[in-house]
RNA sequence: GGGCGAUUAGCUCAGUUGGUAGAGCAGUUCGUUUACACCGAAAAGGUCGGGGGUUCAAAUCCCUCAUCGCCCACCA
């Protein structure tokens, strides 16, 4: 026996070893694994960006989507997990301008070709370090197939992708209203925007015979329509149409009535103005009645040169005070409702309110792919391992709006587009040979905008698989499990479903298996302000990482949020002490010195008659179920459950009376049992303690035997 | 406003198709001459949120109420 099982398992000392044993092994590439490995299971690991440091569902991932394919590769399978690193445009940008104001100074100071170099260094060395996060974790991902998200080819794809839309007529440039954040000066997809409710003052206004109501009388400047039910009774001597010469902030004006059933009777007076330029609704009704619209405020938040001389260049805040001051003076503020509950959208990276704006940008209508993408989950070709996100998703889908993939921010694929200087054309230039406007003639230039991140993200699969003559691609496509957060269900799962249908008629993946969030001992959500924050990498310092990884695994179910205290990680550590002791109780009772041989006459024989054989055989087939079925949270607990409540308290303590009663004839049958069970054992604990069953596995007298990471997984 | 989920031992959570309630941690009593004190043995602890129904049988299926949480949403 090996002396270093006399001292407590030590996961610091063998992780790093183990790995390395691993890595040149060969065995994480698909093509080095031997024969019996046919069949194609993948997965595409959802790059983490590469921002900054790993975090605990980062550890979640690679500890479920590891333990699928250390199981399916044991089962035989060619397995291929292809890990990738995340450029995350936004999310980048957001955290390198963070640390740019920290530094005193500002993107918006700065050459955009100089800031892009340079977030480009500050990815890749994250990048660089992650890497080596992802490989601490254990995960046993071909590194030779990693991709990053600016790769040239990657690139190459995402815009064939983008011509195809265009192609298709799924594509249009359209000056829309758009999610505009003043700080991040860019606009933001629906699902960049999160709605808040909060209370504000209500007010009313004296709008010649109507009396209208708003929360933001700074967008009033300019409005000339007042719009009303059709159907208001109140209203009915006003027709359709009807212009009225009023008083208004800065003088008389004449405004027109709109009849639009958007509108609610019951709601304040039943009338209200509208200022398509900064709110959606209105927009949508000018666009419905062909009605003018004016911008109010600039991009920055302040007011444009249309306020007047005395609210010019003011910001909003100030601007509404100012307003309802001068209404007041003129005796046109009728009343004002405090407290008027209401929701508001705010940006999803700042809390700041989200200023609508009208601006040209590229759209893809989601309606067609939103279709097929319900299709191939209603025929069952996608299958949700968590059912009730189906109906989530199809919720989502059902009610899709057109998708703005056009971002204002520097750090993402540039969008590969001319735009006419004069009419506003946009044109799709993949070659960059465009230099006339196709529409009027007249120079065009390039499209300053980079694409929203999840437009690319959203061709992961057969992008990384390199689509559509690459090999792996005909090999590993469809792709068998998607694993990731149920966070970004529609960000990220949906759109690969949408737009890998789309590119390649082919669904992207055949399961979806959706982990919820990793919270604190107490529910409540990790952050750094409240400081309870659970590092992966300094509990897998601390505990070492099969610890880690099974109390991660064991009891969390999919697709619910689990909470992770210290404690628990510390009970698998106990839990490793345990199995190592286990080994070394057997391999001190053993003889060591000869290999045994596991296909053995005489071992065949004690599977069918032994006792405990047969219910270890009858464990395996009900873990194996599990596994298959994606109980992975039972199968852990159920083999935690019979290797130390069965195997060591009632077999081994058993064993022990018999072999130290040497008179006893059956004493080499009983170890060729304990040896039996607890080889058995390393192989059903493989996938969720990798590092610990490879490291005891090496030190067993068995005739034969390869590396535990492609022995086969027992077969009952 | 719509949708989804949760409510089980002091705490945090499991419980796969309905068949006499489980784990970790905390806590009680006892136990160390060699696998392991990162341990063992024993005991203790829950009318499975309330109410109703289906069934021979319900934590599990149905209805209803309460509380909490999450997601989606263009009432100015």
């Amino acid at each position: 026996m090996n002396d270093k099982f006399l001292k407590p398992y030590n996961p610091q000392e063998t992780e790093k070893r183990i790995y390395e044993f691993w890595e040149k092994s060969g065995f994480f590439n698909p093509d080095n694994l031997p024969q019996r490995h046919k069949d194609p299971f993948t997965i595409i690991m959802p790059p983490p960006n590469a921002n900054g440091s790993l975090h605990s569902g980062h550890a979640l991932f690679v500890a479920l989507e590891d333990l699928m394919v250390r199981y399916k590769r044991m089962r035989g399978y060619k397995t291929l997990w292809l890990p990738g690193a995340d450029h995350a445009g936004f999310e980048t940008q957001v955290v390198y301008e963070k640390k740019l104001e920290k530094e005193g100074r500002s993107r918006f100071k700065m050459d955009p070709k100089e800031l892009y170099d340079e977030i480009m260094e500050f990815t890749l060395s994250n990048k660089s370090f992650m890497e080596g996060q992802v490989r601490s974790l254990g995960a046993s991902c071909d590194w030779s197939r990693e991709r990053f998200t600016l790769e040239p080819e990657i690139k190459k794809i995402v815009y064939g992708t983008f011509k195809k839309l265009s192609d298709d007529k799924l594509l249009y440039r359209g000056k829309r209203i758009v999610n505009w954040c003043s700080k991040h000066q860019t606009s933001l997809s629906e699902l960049e925007t999160e709605s808040i409710e909060q209370e504000d003052k209500f007010y009313y206004f004296q709008y010649g015979p109507f009396q209208i109501g708003t929360t933001r009388p700074e967008t009033k400047f300019g409005d000339k329509y007042v719009v009303v039910h059709p159907d208001d009774e109140r209203y009915k001597q006003y027709k359709d149409g009807q212009k009225f010469d009023l008083e208004w902030v800065n003088g008389p004006i004449t405004a027109t009535l709109i009849k639009d059933d958007v509108i609610d009777m019951e709601f304040g007076t039943g009338a209200m103005t509208i200022t398509p330029w900064h709110d959606p609704v209105d927009f949508e009704i000018a666009q419905r009645h062909n009605l003018e619209y004016e911008q109010i405020i600039d991009f920055h938040g302040k007011m444009l040169p249309i306020a007047g001389q005395e609210f010019e260049g003011k910001n909003i805040k100030d601007a509404r005070e100012l307003i309802i001051k001068k209404l007041d003076e003129k005796g046109l503020l009728v009343k004002t409702d405090e407290n008027f509950k209401h929701s508001i959208k705010i940006c999803y990276k700042c809390n700041r309110p989200i200023e609508p704006q009208i601006k040209a940008q590229w759209f893809i209508k989601m309606q067609p792919l939103a279709q097929k993408a319900m299709e191939a989950v209603k025929n069952k070709k996608i299958n949700f391992v968590t059912e009730r996100h189906e109906k989530i998703f199809f919720h989502w889908l059902e009610n899709i709006r057109d998708w703005n993939i056009s971002r204002q921010i520097i750090w993402g694929i540039p969008i590969p587009a001319k735009i006419c200087k004069k009419c506003n054309e946009g044109i799709v230039d993949l070659d960059n040979i465009i230099s006339k406007c196709p529409k009027c003639n007249n120079e065009v230039e390039k499209d300053p905008d980079t694409f929203d991140t999840w437009f690319s993200s959203g061709q992961w699969p057969f992008a990384t698989l390199n689509y559509p003559d690459g090999d792996d691609f005909k090999n590993f496509y469809p792709t068998d499990v998607m694993e990731t957060g149920h966070d970004i269900l529609f960000f990220w799962v949906a759109r690969m479903i949408m737009l890998g249908i789309y590119r390649t008629n082919e669904i992207p993946f055949k399961n979806i298996y959706l982990h919820g969030m990793v919270r604190d001992a107490k529910g409540k959500k990790m952050s750094k302000s409240k400081g309870n924050v659970i590092n992966p990498l300094d509990m897998s310092e601390k505990f070492g990482t099969d610890a880690l990884r099974m109390s991660l695994i064991v009891g969390n179910t999919p697709g619910t949020d689990m909470n992770l205290s210290e404690d628990k990680i510390r009970a698998y550590k106990k839990f490793a002490n345990k199995l190592w002791n286990i080994s070394r109780f057997i391999l001190e009772n053993i003889d060591d010195s000869k290999e045994i041989d596991l296909q053995s006459d005489e071992l065949n024989k004690l599977r069918k008659t032994d006792s405990e054989l047969q219910k270890l055989q009858k464990l395996t087939l009900d873990i194996t179920d599990d596994m298959e079925n994606y109980r992975f949270y039972m199968a852990s607990e159920k083999i935690y459950h019979y290797v130390w409540h069965e195997f060591a308290d009632k077999i081994i303590e058993e064993s022990k009376l018999k072999i130290n009663n040497q008179k006893d004839e059956n004493i080499n049958e009983i170890k060729l049992i304990l040896l039996e069970i607890l080889q058995n054992v390393l192989k059903l604990l493989h996938p969720f303690m990798p590092f610990i069953t490879e490291e005891i596995w090496t030190e067993l007298p068995i005739k034969n035997k390869k590396y535990l990471i492609i022995e086969e997984w027992t077969n009952v």
